[in-house]
DNA sequence: CATCGCGATGAAAACGATTCAAATGAGTTA
DNA sequence: TAACTCATTTGAATCGTTTTCATCGCGATG
């Protein structure tokens, strides 16, 4: 029962087993990595020296001498929005089907934790990465480059041929927001977007003003509040600074659905009604935004199966390292029309 | 403008740089490592020949000398659920402070998934592993304990002196969930537990009966829903169950929020009011708990300060190897009443 | 002048696994 | 009996670090 080691020691390690099944170091790694080599005989011997002892692999040593990690890094830019869980979620699935473990890791949309992270990655040798970039970080990814190590954009056009990338297209997703809000009579509106410096807000940014022009609308027809972050308390707070603007905007466009349901509490505590007053849309479709107090008319993205795609993406650029192409799939959003954006009549 | 190695290369190691620098790789380890050794006409020279390969040590060499990992394990139930990511987020903060790495996963409350991540993080040789343990899961951590790496229980207190465990007293927690809906007279209760094979679901029970006894209500009063999952799914099923019964409970205490959100969009959708016709409380009080379209009652537990706390109790446990003590560090949970639960008079 | 001390550097041995080539040994064939 | 085959098993090299201990050069001291 001697279950809790000499804190001074190693642990278990091949060398132990080996000696206790009275075979050499080679033998037992064959009997845990290939079995057919040995009789029956031997193998059963050394399993049993395996179990008895508790043995298990050193990871560091196996990478050693391999070279590379059974790991992908997975990078996002923030974990308590349930539209990035949802796409850790799909890639993790992914990844474990082809026996690759995902190291998780949330920049909360730091450049300094993006670059601590991405120099994790290098140091751990993952085997591919995945990555929600913040800003224009192409130059932290570089470490990453110069040790061979694949990447793939998450929710995120690559640029040129620098990698493979999995995007939703935020130009229509911003077009059928807008567009949406000019169908239901608006013709102030307004649109919460975080931080300018995320190609995804410029993106939707660009939609709105395609749906004004395809209604015929001028520009101006759209104000841009800014925020700095994108969850639930940037939203609170911009609720506060919509609320100022004259004339008040009549239909409200959020970036995400943290966002608006900031901005939702907010009118609701100022006895703005939604959606007769102001008319509220999101984007992500996470699950809450069904069971918000008003529910949520959003701009869904299939965010499992982004996360998926991409893990795919990576695993197939791993095995076909040399003759690889790299290529963007792009997802198509889908507007989901709840009450949050239905004027009465 | 090297930037993309052969692939079959390993990519550049500590003696390439020691020949850029034409120095031997001790040195460029010292330069590294231990800086006031070396001159620092060496160091720079070091140092520029590092930058210049962009040299990145790895891992797992320096973890197969050290003998462990600069890495905690933290293996939470469900990553689905914002708690759980609160308390990630707590211990991840904590984490960093102490230059630690953290390696998340989740169980998705499936035995064999738990079992897969801690043989991970044995064969990653961890320093030390935060659990929030699906079972009573002794067992599958036995392979911590033979390699020596220490654990911490997260939402769930050790039994005997076993670990140390940060936890929130469920039995409270359920009593002041339960006292405040018999105090706003209703007699009639239902409780919506996630499998009763999970402590803090019989905890909660446990709390609410004691309720009942403090008011002199019979536990008759108190009905049983058990569900298999902890999720928004689980809720909209018990919700149709719920409506099931008669007779009809005019109070529900749901074991989490994701299900009180669940039953929530059941009773809006089958027209039952919220308050008036059933009155609600969740508990975790996540962030969207206060933007539900009935802002919910909750129990409050503090997420990301549990988290931290563990971390620290395994930073200690890590440092003190020899005289350490195991202690459960237990928090108050906090009834914090919003409109779900409140019947207008 | 010989010796000592000291700061700076390097040679070599670990760490724990995998793998390849070589050794062993039993059975088969000429 | 000698040569050969084939299935098992093993010795030794290797991966990239860190660390210990020895060495080297040089100014200072006796």
């Amino acid at each position: 029962m001697a279950d809790r080691p000499d804190s001074r020691s190693r642990g278990v390690s091949i060398k132990d087993v080996a000696r206790a099944a009275d075979v050499s170091v080679a033998t037992v790694s064959n009997a845990l990595n290939h079995p057919e080599l040995l009789s029956a005989d031997t193998h059963t011997r050394v399993m049993r020296a395996v179990e008895k002892l508790g043995y298990v692999r050193s990871e560091s040593a196996r990478q050693l001498r391999a070279g590379q990690s059974r790991m992908l890094g997975l990078l996002v830019l923030d974990m308590r929005n349930p539209f990035f869980v949802g796409m850790a979620h799909g890639a993790e699935q992914a990844a474990r089907a082809d026996g690759l473990g995902v190291m998780l890791c949330d920049s909360s949309q730091e450049l300094a934790a993006e670059e601590f992270y991405l120099g994790l990655f290098a140091e751990q040798r993952v085997r591919g990465a995945l990555v929600t970039p913040t800003d224009s970080s192409t130059t932290s990814l570089s470490v990453l480059r110069r040790h061979g190590i694949p990447y793939v954009f998450l929710d995120r056009v690559a640029s040129g041929d620098e990698a493979c990338s999995v995007s939703v297209d935020d130009v229509t997703g911003g077009r059928l927001a807008v567009g949406h809000l000019l169908e239901q009579g608006h013709r102030d509106i307004a649109y919460l977007s975080g931080p300018m410096s995320l190609p995804q807000c410029r993106d939707r940014r660009t939609g709105a003003l395609q749906a004004c022009d395809e209604a015929g609308v001028d520009h101006d027809a759209v104000t841009v509040v800014e925020t700095e972050r994108l969850d639930v308390d940037a939203g609170r707070d911009a609720g506060s600074r919509l609320l100022g603007l004259s004339p008040r905007p009549t239909g409200v466009f959020c970036a995400n659905d943290l966002i608006a349901l900031g901005v939702l509490q907010t009118l609701v505590a100022a006895g703005v009604a939604v959606p007769d007053d102001i008319a509220l849309v999101g984007y992500d479709d996470i699950d809450f935004a069904a069971a918000a107090a008003v529910p949520l008319t959003s701009v869904r993205q299939p965010a499992a199966q982004m996360g998926a795609t991409a893990t795919e993406l990576l695993v197939r650029e791993i095995a076909g390292a040399e003759r690889h192409v790299h290529e963007n799939v792009e997802f198509a959003p889908e507007l989901v029309v709840r009450r949050s954006s239905i004027t009465r009549h």
